[in-house]
DNA sequence: AACACGGTTGACCATCTAGTCAAGATTGTT
DNA sequence: AACAATCTTGACTAGATGGTCAACCGTGTT
């Protein structure tokens, strides 16, 4: 009965999300190569045959794991829509991007990881929804410049240096816990570090009030 | 004869430098694991076995690789030191760091790559040599914001601002072109991109005028 | 209880790859 | 020319790894 599918459905939902998170962690931590599928499986508590029952090859599993990091990094995206006031925007989109480095570092590893190796895997992503994505929040921080409401700088730029910033702390986290003494940083840490962060870009980006 | 050894010494630097450097550019491509001794051997017009006459092991080629970028990067870290001026000091760095990221893109992604990965290879670069650097650079931060040259500010948090936003259009070069219509940023373009950077760090640092 | 379908799994295979090695080619010195 | 140290290289090996498969297990339906 073609009705049983169903009915099993929950345990191909669980096993699939099981095998996913396993992925993100290890494929952030050793790279797509440098990955085994054995890994993969020890980490989901599953054989390793069985993750070729779920996704039909590594590459397939990868990029299934790359795509749903994609989701996340579009979802903070929303906040730089809902506001006109750039301080606002540029506020919510910094906080919610440093909440992903913190919350999510294992994606945001495995993203940088695919772009520096050429996105061999996600190409079209960029060139479609990441390309029209940044077009229209160019054109925001052209309107903030119009408006005369931040300086005359290049949006793309602007655009990079908040990306940079906030994404260094998921990648580059293990270089940033050595100089902490090897320690994480704290509640207060991530605290402090989004606030500097928002708080340099927005005064750099802030017209001069001597005038 | 011993003498031997230095009559044929300059072959064996030719082909170090041309295997360090295929090194380079196929590890920062490919990471670690996903990089093969025949990949290299191919990049640098050598057989595969010659590699191993001159290193031991493709670990013990990584470590060099990863040691000579280090000597780049802290290179780099000298031009902070020679000024007392927050202004000039930063724009030398952050003008330095940018030429860094456009020079030796691979450098810097074999780097990122590395530290991504926990730093398996380098760990003691990052406590001892990164660590007091890090630790001067510092200070001489504090003592900006106690002479009221610049905000105050976690120095912590502005250091890792300058590396990320630098280093970002090395590591994610190829984002960077997706986004630039498939087109590598011009001369006119870095330049304008290093301005921005400097622009609004500094501005984001400098005491508020309005006092 | 019998069935059918999806899920589970250990054993297996073809391929890839780091590293070895021994024979031979080069080079500078005498 | 004879030599010795260094460099070169094709062929080989042992181990790892992605992927396959056929037998088996569990569960919900009749």
């Amino acid at each position: 009965m073609l009705i049983l599918k169903a009915a099993k459905a929950h345990i191909r939902a669980e096993n699939e999300r099981l095998i996913l998170e396993a992925g993100e962690r290890i494929f952030a931590q050793h790279g797509f190569r440098g990955s085994t599928m054995q890994m993969i499986a020890d980490q989901a508590g599953l054989p390793k045959a069985n993750l070729h029952y779920y996704f039909d090859s590594k590459e397939k599993l990868y990029r299934c794991v790359v795509e749903k990091i994609f989701e996340i990094w579009l979802q903070a995206a929303s906040s730089f829509e809902n506001s006109d006031e750039p301080k606002e925007a540029l506020k919510l989109y910094i906080y919610e991007k440093m909440q992903i480095s913190r919350r999510h570092p294992y994606g945001s590893k495995v993203w940088a990881n695919e772009v520096m190796q050429g996105a061999p895997i996600i190409q079209d992503f960029l060139e479609t929804q990441l390309r029209s994505w940044t077009d229209g929040r160019i054109e925001s921080i052209q309107a903030w410049i119009a408006a005369g409401k931040i300086r005359p700088v290049e949006p793309r730029w602007v655009m990079y240096m908040i990306w940079a910033t906030t994404q260094h702390y998921a990648d580059f986290g293990h270089q940033i816990e050595t100089l902490n003494a090897d320690a994480p940083l704290s509640e207060a840490q991530w605290e402090a570090a989004s606030e500097t962060v928002f708080e340099v870009i927005w005064n750099g980006l802030e017209p001069k009030q001597s005038l």
